[in-house]
DNA sequence: CTAGGATCCTGTCAGC
DNA sequence: TGCTGACAGGATCCTA
């Protein structure tokens, strides 16, 4: 679940809470959840953070590198003197650590911890060298984040998947970074533009527009700060949810569309739930 | 090569 | 209440 605004998110908190902090324990509680050395990983210093896509990369001392993917059900939470949760928006934002869900642990020298929480294990965290990293499979098929694709290019991209419907060409991260299903139905209803119609029939001055509705629908996202703890847990303590500050469509089934007053429907398109309103996209 | 469906895994919810 | 199937903010693998 978490797109590319929740991964930056992320990326944001944790830098501030861990650079600069040496890991002292990592406890791997569930295998599949992990690839490579994790002993290894103790001693080392915590240098940097960088985002990729979806992919959060933390940098270590000695040209060493974590890279987590946090899939569908991936969260990471901090605890120290203070608390830091983002990622699948549950009740674990809130709850006593290690939880249920809890895959990995790391420990700092000053006794604050991360916890990589994934309930449908399809996420995980790896360690490998800086060499491997830039080898990485799905970093190197990545296409390139939406702030740095010209319309041109964009266009050009799309045409790789002429022939499948657009939404399923905006999924698909060779064509471009960070783009999952909200994000999707977002910035298609931001352009106007029906979910299933084919790449084929999306013309330049369309898809211009879609590069500009993904990028806007992000940054508002990233601006209100992703899914967190904060959004969470509402003022007065009862759940939020953070797609009420930005969400037109996503999950608006049933409701009317803030532009034109239709019912927004619900289909399925690239095999995902697919939000959309019948009136203004077509 | 492309497109689309199955698959990994666990939990929740709607409908009998 | 208990069961069953559908579905869930992702990406890859397999088949046609």
């Amino acid at each position: 679940m978490p797109e590319l605004p929740e991964v930056e998110t992320i990326k944001r908190g944790l830098e501030h809470f861990l650079i600069g902090k040496h890991i002292t324990k990592v406890t791997v509680k569930t295998a599949k959840s992990f690839t490579g050395k994790s002993e290894e990983v103790v001693g080392h210093k915590v240098i940097e953070f960088k985002r990729r896509g979806k992919a959060l990369l933390i940098g270590l001392d000695g040209n060493l590198w974590l890279m987590i993917h946090l899939r569908m059900t991936g969260q990471l939470i901090y605890i120290g003197e203070e608390k830091f949760a983002a990622g699948h928006p549950d009740k674990s934002f809130v709850e006593k650590m290690p939880g249920r869900h809890t895959r990995v642990i790391f420990e700092f020298d000053d006794a604050s911890h991360l916890y990589f929480n994934d309930q449908r294990k399809f996420g995980f965290v790896k360690f490998v060298s800086k060499a491997e990293l830039e080898k990485d499979p799905f970093l190197t098929k990545l296409a390139p984040e939406p702030w740095e694709l010209t319309p041109e290019e964009f266009f050009a991209r799309l045409q790789r998947r002429k022939g499948t419907t657009i939404k399923a060409a905006i999924l698909d991260q060779s064509v471009i970074a960070g783009v999952g299903n909200i994000y999707a139905d977002e910035s298609l209803f931001f352009a106007q533009i029906f979910p299933g119609r084919k790449v084929a029939d999306v013309s330049r001055a369309e898809s211009g527009k879609l590069l500009k509705g993904i990028r806007e629908v992000m940054e508002a996202s990233i601006a209100s700060g992703g899914s967190t703890m904060k959004d969470y847990v509402r003022a007065d303590g009862t759940k939020g949810n953070y797609l009420e500050k930005f969400a037109k469509v996503f999950q608006h089934d049933g409701q009317k569309c803030l532009t034109c007053s239709n019912i927004i429907l619900k289909t399925k398109i690239a095999g995902r739930g697919t939000h959309y309103c019948p009136e203004c996209q077509k």
